[in-house]
This record gives C-alpha cells, structure tokens and sequence, in this order.
DNA sequence: GCATTACTTTACTATCAGGTTAAATAACCA
DNA sequence: TGGTTATTTAACCTGATAGTAAAGTAATGC
C-alpha cells in the first residue's frame, strides 16, 4: 500500500534523521561518513536512512574509489510543492491579509460611493 | 522517534487516503461517512485515518448532534511550505533555467577572452 | 599481500501502521 | 422505550520501520 511516489515522498521526509541529511546535501555532494557524522546512530541505520531517500529519489549515489557519495535529487520535492498548491489558498497569510484588505477596500468604496 | 510537529506532519501526509480525505475537505465540513464514502474500507479504518490528521492538527473535529463533522486546519501545510524554502532553488525551473543561462554566458564569454 | 578505511549486508528485535471484525456508545426518532 | 443511524473502541493480524551487532565486500596504500 501507499506505494505512489508522493507517499514515498513524504513518507521519506517523515524523518528528522533523513531531512537532516537532506540539509546537509545542500551544501553539496557528501560521503557516507559525512552525513553520518553528527548522529548517535551507527553505520547500518545510516546505510538504510539512505536507502529510503534514494529509493524515494531524494538522492542520487555514485562511487569515487571507497567512497559513495550522496548527492541532492530535488525533483520530489517539486511534485510536494506542486501538490500543495492546492491547499496554498487556505493557508498563505499573506493571501488572506491581501483578500482582507481587498474587502477592506471594497466596503470603504461602498461606504463612501453608496454602490451596491 | 520523529514525535516533532514536521515529521508527524510529513508522516500524515504519507498516505493516500489521508490526502483524499484533505482534499475533500477543501470544499468544506464533512460528516465521517460523506469522507468514508469513496473509499473500500471500513468505518474504523477511516477513523483511525480521522486520529492520525487529526493528532497531526490537520484537521478539526466537533460535534453535531449524532454526527462529528471535519474541517480543514491548513496551517501544518504552512510548515511545510516554510521547510521547503530552501529547496526552492534546487528545483525550481525557471531559476535553474536562468542558472543554465548564466553558466552559458560565463563558458562563452570564456571562449571568446580565454578566461581560465 | 595485508591491514585499513568506507561502507553494505545479514539476521535479529521491538515498535508502529493500516487494515479487519465485533462490540460499545451516543443521539435521533417513532 | 426501543430501534436506527453515526461513529468509536477494543482486540487482533500482518507487514513495514528503525534500530542493533556482527560479518562481508571492496578499494587504498604501505
């Protein structure tokens, strides 16, 4: 079940460990090691972390010599956004302040020029 | 694990009947059944749907008579708008069109003078 | 070739998530 | 009062997640 990409998506992000590493990519390519560094969490679990934000496509892995590294895949991220489009109405302050001002403007101009 | 607002968020987003049932919301308070309605699932199932939205603040519930309407309670999404902020430019295509552009500019104007 | 570094795989545990059926609750209505 | 409608709770099952320790793989470099 849940198996379309946007749940994979979110279900990845659901994760402060993973957004974590995903911040860290920000900043460009990182190895294993990298990333695993500032958690209290041994290698395996990494390994897995990282596994499921490439299986999500958060992330794309090469090889360098021993290395893996870990790159940033930003594209789910868009579909996120874009999803949410739909909800942006509801929520965007800065819309309902614009949308109160309007109808702020509005019943002034109706007030002073008696329209209907 | 992962008990913070944004993961509980991520994690309630991460299912596609819970979206469905965000989605139908948009048009406004839905009694429990009007919600169950298109899904091939029993009641406590999409009860069980109600808690996890709910316990993630992206639902209200109250009480009307024998029923127990749900409204939409948007502002988790805002969040999540807000975290996604610094990916934005990482995949947002019109600014990395507009880098791809830049970095034209920049290899030809390296071709013509000889930068290194 | 052999130790070291950088990971991954395997096997195991514990907890959580999503579903079920059956029983409980709670308000309406005749 | 007692039946019907709306919804939740309880008990249970199954499979996935998040972690562990220990062993395996693979490239580097003396």
């Amino acid at each position: 079940m849940s198996s379309d990409q946007l749940s994979n998506t979110f279900s990845a992000l659901a994760d402060p460990t993973r957004r974590a590493i995903l911040a860290k990519l920000t900043t460009g390519e990182k190895t294993v090691s990298d990333l695993a560094e500032p958690f209290d969490m041994t290698m395996p679990a990494i390994t897995k972390h990282l596994k499921v934000l490439e299986k999500a496509h958060l992330i794309e892995r090469s090889k360098q010599a021993q290395y893996r590294p870990c790159k940033l895949h930003p594209e789910p991220l868009k579909d996120i956004d874009e999803w949410m489009e739909q909800y942006r109405q509801f929520f965007e302050a800065s819309f309902d302040r614009l949308d109160d001002y309007l109808q702020q403007l509005q019943s002034k101009s109706e007030d002073i020029n008696g329209n209907e």
